[in-house]
DNA sequence: CGTGGCTGTGGGAGCGCTCCCACGCCATCG
DNA sequence: CGATGGCGTGGGAGCGCTCCCACAGCCACG
C-alpha cells in the first residue's frame, strides 16, 4: 500500500531518482548501470531513491541511445509441427529463457510459419529489434543460418545446421551416444536389434542412426536397413515404425529409438504386440526426460545436458554480440548413457 | 545485392525517407501508420522511398514516446512442469503467436520458476515493458491475475481462472465436452466407466472431472470415487493412473481421459493388459490433437478451437489495452465431440 | 606552494520517433 | 470578391536515457 500507489502511477524516471538522492542524472545512470566511478555515499544514496520510488528504468529510452534492445530472438519455425508433440523443445525453451532472465534480457518467441513469414523476420531482426538470434530445429535446406548471418545479425544453432552451414552451434555428441547405446544392447547379447530414427533431414537425427551403424560395426555386425525405420520425432510416427519393424523382423531383440518421446509409444507397441521389456526385447531411448524413469519399465535413455547446453548457447550469443566477432564457434557436450530396466542392464549408474 | 549493402550498414532512419520522398518527417510518419490524412501523391512517393531504403521503424524510439512497447507477455509458470510434456501447449503458444504478429506485436515469453521470480516479472510488467500479458496453466492459488490487474495490467487468462479471479478469460466449454464424451460412451452401452482427470487445482481439470460425473448422474448412475483417477496431465501419471484403474476395476469398460496426450498412455496400458480397444474398452480422450488421428485405433476426443481461442484472447487483450477498460470479460468456446474406432461408435461426424 | 594527475560529478547533446500547433493553399459561400 | 473553413503539410518539442566533455576537489610530488 505504501508505495503501490507509485506502481499504478506515471512512471518514475531517473531524474526523479536523482533529484531524491541529491544527485545528478549521470550519476543515477551509472549507478544503475553499475559504473564503478561512483562514490559509495552517491551510489547509497541513489539505491535508496530507486528502491523508495520502485524506479525501474525505461528500456526503450535505453534502446534508443545503446542500440541495442536488449532481447533476444529465439526462432522455431512452424513447419517443424511433429517436432510439436516433443517435450523436449520446451526444457530447451525453459532452458534458454533462464538464462536470459538471468542478464535482464528478454526471449521474444518467433514461429514464422512459412518462407513469407521467415522473410519479414529476416527484415526484422536484420532492423536491430532482436540483438541476436538463437535457431533451433532445423531442417535440411533451411537457409535461415546464412542470411541472418549475412546480414551481420549474431547467430547461434541448436544443434549442428544442415548442409555445414558456417555458423556458431552447441550440439551435443548424438552420434557418439547412439553408438555407446547400441553398444549396450550389443553387449547384453542382443543381435537383432533396430532402431527408429527421427526425420533424417535434421542432423541430430541423422546422427543418431549413424551412430547406432558405427556400433553395428565395431561388432562386426552388418547394417541391415530392415532394421531400420523412419519415426520422425512423432509419436505417431513412432508407433507406426514400431508395427512395420515388428512385422519385418518379429524376432527383434532389442530397439534403439532416437528420442524418450519416441521411445514411450515403442514400448508400448512392444507390450501390446506380446512382448516382454526387457525380457524379449530390450529398448533404449534418447534425450533422458523425465518420462524415462516413470515409464514401465523404466526407460535407458541416453542423457545429454539440456540445462548446460542452452546456458552454453546464450554464453556464445552474448559473446558474439558484445565483441562483435562473428567468427563461428562451436561446442560440443559429451552424451551419457542411463542404463534403467528396458534395456535388461542392471541398473547401474552413468556408464 | 542492389540493396542488401542497406540493410547491413547503418540503420535507415524516417527522416532519410521523408527527405527521398521530399515530403517531411511528419508526413512520413503519417504515411508509416496507416493516417488517413496524407494526399496520394505524397503517400505513394514515401512507400517508394521506404521500398527502396529497406526503412523498418525504430521500435525503441516510437515506444519512447507512444508509451506502448508493442509486445506482449505470455506467462507460463514453469512450476506446471508436469505440463510440459502437454503438445498443447505448443498449439495454443503457436495460436497466440499468429495472432500476435497478424498485429506486429512482439511475443515475449516469461517463464517465472519460482514465486520470488513471479514477483520481478511482476515489477517489470508494471514498468511498463509489456502493453498486456496472457496466462496460461495457472494452478489452484496463484495469485498472478490479480496482482497484475492491481496494478492496471491488462490481463486475459487462457481458461477460467483459480478462486474465480476477477479477470478476462476464454474458456472452452470443458465441462460440456466432458459430460458429451461420457455421455456417448454410456449411450454405446458402457455402464462401467471410468475417468482419469488432470490436476484438480487447474480449474480446466476440474471441470472435465465434473462433466464426466454430470453425465452420469444424468444417466441414473452412481459416482463411485474407485472410478475416477488423477493423471496429472502428464504421460507417466497416466499410465500409472490406468494400471490403478484397472486393477480396482478389472471389469471397466469405457475410460474418458482428461488429455489426447494421456489418453494415448492409457491405449497403451489397456492393450498391453490385454484389452481391447473398443471392444473389450471404449477411450475418448480430450483436445483432439493431430495424435488422435493417428492412433490403433483411432482415439475419439472433444474438440476445442484452440486457434480461434488464442486469437480471441488476443483480441479481448488488445481492446481491453486499446479502450483503456479493465471491465473483466469472458469468453466461453463451445467443444464438439469427434466420433472415432475407440469409443466403439460409428465413425460418425460432430455430434 | 605550485603543478600534475586522478576521481567523481554535472549537465548538454542527441538517439528516432510521435504529437501537436501553426500555416499555406484551395474550394466554397455570403 | 473577400471572408471562412477544411485539408494536407512542416517542423519544433520532447519522450527518458546514455555518452561524453568539462570541471571541481583532492592528494602527492618536486
Amino acid at each position: 500500500m505504501t508505495q503501490d500507489d507509485k506502481a499504478i502511477g506515471r512512471r518514475v524516471t531517473l531524474e526523479e531518482v536523482a533529484r531524491m538522492a541529491g544527485v545528478s542524472r549521470g550519476t543515477g545512470s551509472r549507478v544503475v548501470n553499475g559504473s564503478p566511478k561512483v562514490s559509495p555515499d552517491a551510489r547509497r544514496a541513489v539505491e535508496e531513491a530507486i528502491a523508495r520510488l520502485g524506479y525501474v528504468p525505461n528500456r526503450a529510452a535505453r534502446s534508443l541511445v545503446t542500440r541495442r534492445s536488449d532481447s533476444i530472438g529465439v526462432v522455431f519455425p512452424v513447419p517443424t509441427a511433429r517436432f510439436f508433440g516433443d517435450p523436449f523443445f520446451l526444457l530447451f525453451l525453459n532452458g534458454i529463457g533462464t538464462a536470459l532472465a538471468l542478464r535482464g534480457l528478454q526471449l521474444v518467441l518467433l514461429m514464422p510459419q512459412s518462407g513469407e513469414e521467415e522473410q519479414r523476420l529476416e527484415r526484422y531482426v536484420a532492423a536491430g529489434h532482436i540483438d541476436g538470434v538463437v535457431l533451433t530445429a532445423l531442417h535440411g535446406d533451411d537457409p535461415l543460418p546464412e542470411r541472418l548471418a549475412a546480414r551481420g545479425v549474431p547467430v547461434v544453432v541448436n544443434g549442428r545446421p544442415p548442409r555445414g552451414a558456417q555458423a556458431s552451434y552447441v550440439d551435443a555428441d548424438s552420434r557418439g551416444g547412439a553408438a555407446s547405446a547400441t553398444a549396450h544392447l550389443l553387449a547384453q547379447g542382443r543381435r537383432k536389434v533396430a532402431t527408429i530414427s527421427g526425420s533424417l533431414d535434421m542432423p541430430a537425427a541423422l546422427d543418431r542412426l549413424l551412430g547406432f551403424r558405427d556400433a553395428l560395426e565395431a561388432a562386426g555386425l552388418p547394417i541391415d536397413p530392415s532394421f531400420e525405420e523412419v519415426g520422425d520425432f512423432s509419436q505417431e510416427g513412432a508407433a507406426r515404425a514400431m508395427h512395420l519393424l515388428l512385422e519385418r523382423q518379429p524376432d527383434l531383440d532389442g530397439v534403439f529409438v532416437a528420442s524418450d518421446s519416441m521411445a514411450v509409444m515403442a514400448l508400448g507397441v512392444l507390450q501390446s504386440a506380446g512382448r516382454r521389456v526387457p525380457d524379449d526385447v530390450a529398448v533404449v531411448g534418447f534425450d533422458d526426460q523425465p518420462i524415462a524413469g516413470t515409464t514401465r519399465p523404466p526407460l535407458s535413455s541416453v542423457r545429454h545436458p539440456i540445462e548446460a547446453m542452452s546456458r552454453e548457447m546464450v554464453r556464445l550469443l552474448l559473446h558474439s554480440i558484445d565483441a562483435r566477432d562473428r567468427l563461428p564457434r562451436q561446442v560440443m557436450f559429451p552424451t551419457e548413457l542411463v542404463v534403467r530396466e528396458s534395456s535388461g542392464g542392471l541398473p547401474v549408474k552413468r556408464s
